[in-house]
DNA sequence: GGCAATAGTTAACGACCACTAACGTGACCA
DNA sequence: TGGTCACGTTAGTGGTCGTTAACTATTGCC
């Protein structure tokens, strides 16, 4: 039994693996799964994910940079293409709901396992997300000139978390059913541009910044 | 050296022992903390613990069993004593703010770490949970009575990951100083409002509130 | 003083787990 | 045909970790 197309596996075994380990990872923590059942996962049992990976570490690290370069990324191109600031933003707004809805697992891992990470690899996560939280930064500024750096930094911060909680929503069954995806994602983007606005309402336009 | 009054503690030695466990839980998750870990943060070295807890898995369990118990009783109280919704919703935010600034470790256990309990404590805390969030979606809608209880259901949701966001802003020194405790209430504040009401607007219904 | 309770200690045990070693096997190819 | 390489397998190993056992010290009570 070579290869031929295994079940729903667009890329190779190696991606085959990751997404897999992402859901574990995701579902019940780093520590919380063990390589056997990431390898049963796949089809394959135990040890032979390291003729594909260095170690479980390795699987992690791979995951974390790979979702930080990939929203950079991303974002990057999204400020550039856009016309205007307003219009970049709310690009950004929709790029990152699409991820958190399309990859939850990897926007999960993104915000909770990164300390698990050798010190390099961390340095580089951080050093990628810190880009993408100026990314916001900047055009969140430009939008409205009102909020100083601090501010709006927590702002995307907690835009962020907004966004990121539709993974966890996802937990038990409701008497009544849950939006569907583009319902989600265009109540996300309202609830998410709703937030900036008010956060710059009432702003002194000036600020000499009110903190404490 | 026998117990004098310990350094910071305020209660017991078992809440003194829980309020580390909750701390290095939510740092290094509970499969990365071992049990002499949290010994030694409390000066006692490892198996010591066990003359309080029957286990880990029992700090875990009353953690955030605890929590969720607070939280909901806490919401309840500010309803039951708000004049109408919309203070009750203000004081829902201000409340659970308070809660996220103060408890960080607790809030971040909160939505982390949910599974690693035996089924019935994960039972018991869900329904705490589940209870809470529907004491929010009554307040949001009748505060937006167009709000449909799906959609009110996941603003809260995305409401709490926005306030619940503030535990993971604290990973680096930045170059500019983060704003202090009451102006980071004052700001989320905002932001939850302005989320709440931007989900309310371009709802069809027969929602007259004046404001906004 | 005797005695029980409380709150620790160290030593050890058993389970689990990441990882390695040694081996097998089919595909491709000169 | 035979060699090599990619990709598995099972068995084993060393280390970690939660938990228990056995023992000790301090304290308050009669």
């Amino acid at each position: 039994m070579p290869s031929s197309t295994t079940d729903k596996s667009a890329g190779s075994r190696r991606d085959q693996i990751l997404r897999e380990a992402a859901r574990l990872f995701a579902s019940r923590g780093f520590h919380g799964v063990g390589v056997d059942e990431i390898g049963a996962a796949v089809g394959i049992s135990g040890p032979g994910l390291y003729r594909h990976f260095a170690g479980k570490d390795a699987m992690l690290a791979e995951l974390l940079v790979g979702i930080s370069g990939r929203l950079l990324a991303e974002g990057k191109r999204r400020k550039a293409e856009a016309e205007d600031a307003h219009s970049a933003l709310e690009s950004l707004v929709r790029g990152h709901i699409d991820f958190a809805l399309d990859d939850r697992p990897l926007i999960t891992l993104h915000d909770r396992e990164l300390d698990r990470l050798r010190e390099s690899d961390r340095k580089l996560v951080r050093q990628l997300q810190r880009q993408y939280v100026e990314l916001w930064v900047e055009v969140v500024r430009e939008v409205y000139p009102g909020l100083a750096e601090p501010e709006a930094r927590a702002c995307v911060h907690a835009v962020f978390g907004l966004i990121n909680s539709t993974p966890h929503s996802t937990s038990a069954p409701r008497s009544t059913p849950a939006p569907g995806r583009t319902a989600m994602a265009f109540l996300l983007h309202r609830l998410a541009l709703g937030a900036f606005g008010a956060a710059a309402d009432g702003q002194p336009s000036r600020h000499d910044h009110p903190f404490e």
